[in-house]
DNA sequence: GCCGGCCCCGTACCCGGGTAGGGGACAGGG
DNA sequence: CCCTGTCCCCTACCCGGGTACGGGGCCGGC
């Protein structure tokens, strides 16, 4: 049973040095290319690979959306690939997000050959594989409901709101006025307000009640770490 | 640089298997083992190891309670092994405790060599790994973040609210105003800012984002269930 | 240099939400 | 029987919050 694989890369070197490399393995079948996430999509449905290798950053569409649109059920799809996200540099925030979307793994470029090849086994096998340094934050996320963060900055950044927008929203997940974050950020109120209108629009919510959810579902506070 | 490992296993025989593999490495010194949690925290405290092999099941202190010994600083202790936990089976629940308990790792007993000999080399390096397998959890629950429940049925009436007030509650925490609260119960808009006014006392609250908060808190929503 | 993003601040307006303080109906238990 | 609790509904008021729109300063990239 060969494993088919596609992989989605907008640089054509990175491709095919990836191609060779799999298609070395007897066990695996490199199926199809793309070079940005759009096209990505559609050369999943038409072929129904196994595993989805996929870069982050790319033109047109990028990995992170690619992997929503692949493995958000839109309809009578039933074919689910793995996806495992590939990144050039270290650790970006796009691995929080991703693994929400559904991904099955996230590894570096730079990882050595033998730790790719042994990641697509591992994610067509359906269990998951992560670079180290991921797991690390990873966990360290994960264990983030017990202890308070002493440092506590919001260096975290998701769904385009800036770092200022994102301490925004926590404080309001944690259920402080508009005065009072206006206080803690030693800001004007109105400045408050206008960052808090620029993420409701941002994320499509309606008033602070809906951000309190929106918070919490996307985990950027946990039960019990009040 | 050599990295100073300790084995902390009930079994004799496990101890020195793991000892010899270790040892092979150039890099890699064993100066230390003990056979249960107790013991091998006095040896860690004594020996001063980079790395701390741990097995979960043991005798007189469970591999558990040895991490939260270990790395819980209980008043001037500077040193902070890496722990690297090892189960036999498979991935049982202990792992959530012990990846909060600050662990670095969780492998099986049964993976190949060349993966424990590398998973020391990456926890080392102050870096984190763990099974495959484990990893799948740990992302699958991670992406719909549901916080082990500390069991029991559901608590029909928490805090001294009224059914119909929990009721008001949840659909807050849904993000519904209260117009559409109103809809939703078939009952008039100034109905449901009465049951609210009650809940917000009752529970010492200011406004409708705390009252998600609370929501989200109190166990009565959970991230995931939208 | 220019431009765009981010952060900051203002004025003005409107409305949803929360408060205060009533009242009516029905149930069950002392 | 009365009393307590719950659910329902009302008027009236006020304020925090959200919107709309404008502007200034800073910095990094092209």
């Amino acid at each position: 049973m060969t494993i088919r694989v596609i992989i989605v890369d907008d640089q054509a070197m990175v491709r095919a040095g990836f191609a060779a490399l799999l298609a070395a393995q007897s066990d695996i079948d490199v199926v199809g290319e793309a070079p940005d996430g759009r096209k990505g999509v559609e050369v999943s449905r038409s072929v129904h690979p196994d595993v989805v290798l996929m870069d982050v950053r790319m033109p047109e569409m990028d990995g992170l959306a690619a992997v929503r649109e692949l493995l958000s059920p839109p309809a009578g799809v039933v074919h689910r690939p793995k996806v495992l996200m590939l990144t050039t540099f270290d650790v970006d925030d796009y691995v929080y997000e991703a693994l929400r979307a559904g991904a099955s793994g996230f590894l570096l470029k730079d990882a050595p050959p033998a730790d790719l090849i042994s990641a697509v086994r591992v994610v067509a096998a359906g269990d998951a594989l992560l670079a180290p340094s991921v797991t690390r934050r990873l966990i360290a996320d994960f264990a983030r409901q017990r202890p308070a963060p002493p440092s506590g900055g919001p260096a975290l950044r998701l769904n385009g709101l800036t770092p200022r927008e994102t301490e925004v929203l926590e404080l309001i997940a944690r259920g402080l006025s508009n005065q009072e974050i206006a206080a803690r950020l030693v800001v004007a109120e109105q400045t408050v307000k206008t960052h808090i209108g620029k993420v409701l629009a941002k994320l499509g919510l309606r008033d602070r009640a809906q951000a309190v959810i929106f918070a919490y579902e996307s985990g950027l506070v946990a039960p019990g770490d009040a």
